[in-house]
DNA sequence: CAGTATTTGACACTATTTCCCATATTTCCC
DNA sequence: GGGAAATATGGGAAATAGTGTCAAATACTG
């Protein structure tokens, strides 16, 4: 298994609805999803065997954790779990589009083990594609797949 | 078994009744939830399932340790067992209203194995909904996500 | 035991959501 | 290069969900 790689520019619908590309789909290995947000600047989407995995950690956590239990309500009281339809669409939720700055235009970006929902703007703001390496930076990378 | 998650605003009828949301009927295995108040904010609601495993550490903990006894006999005291009627209401019985404030309004959060009975007054003052992530908070939840 | 109050169950209405069909564009293959 | 399959997107119709109201059943009181 690759993963889910890759970057893909599609529209969101008067209703909320995006794709999910045919690819991502293919390479989930069943057809449920979990959409929420952990990080302000985009939206993150679990394939259920993934998930399940990041909820036995959520459900420790809260257990052991008194001091996540109020951070972690919030984010999961924002979450939803989506089914793509039969064209292949997700529905975002209204209030996630909104925390996320999503209208009309979607970037999903293949994340290998999950897939990020982004503003196209708010992404290349984050990433500006130069690619004048650092030293330091030539430095990590060399370690990782050199 | 993506678990309860979400946020749904209903209202109280005048006979004490609340909607359950369909999403989370569905998501339940059984049909019978039992409902107590632990924390002073909200009420817990139990799908009978979980509620069996709590069950059995509520046992063991009145054996062992004498001193929560009165504790938990005074949380049990004021617990309910409840089944959706037809239209999927819950009745909440008049006191444990009155402990959790519920007047008119009624904010529901799944909280994966459980679901969560909040005033919405009360949940958004708990829970500000700032996206301002402080370094510390957005530290934990790299580590939980990342 | 009768009458009354309260609780429990069912029906009905309306807004929303979900499902499904249709079209345009792209990609792939012959 | 042309045809066929697949993919992204748009809109309409049917089903569903939440809520208010009413009726039956149960319990309580005098």
């Amino acid at each position: 298994m690759t993963g889910f790689l890759g970057r893909f520019e599609y529209q969101l619908d008067q209703k909320g609805r995006v794709s999910l590309p045919a690819d991502y789909r293919r390479k989930a290995t069943g057809t449920r999803f979990v959409l929420l947000q952990w990080e302000p600047s985009h939206l993150t989407l679990f394939p259920e065997d993934v998930w399940s995995g990041v909820r036995e950690r959520l459900l420790e956590l809260r257990r052991d954790r008194r001091d996540l239990a109020d951070m972690l309500r919030d984010v999961m009281s924002r979450a939803t779990d989506v089914e793509p339809d039969k064209q292949g669409r997700i529905l975002i939720p209204g209030w996630l589009q909104a925390r996320a700055k999503l209208n009309g235009g979607i970037l999903l970006i293949g994340a290998m083990d999950r897939i990020e929902i982004w503003n196209p703007e708010v992404f290349r703001s984050h990433h500006p594609d130069d690619l004048t390496a650092d030293a330091r930076k030539a430095e990590e990378m060399h370690r990782i797949f050199g």
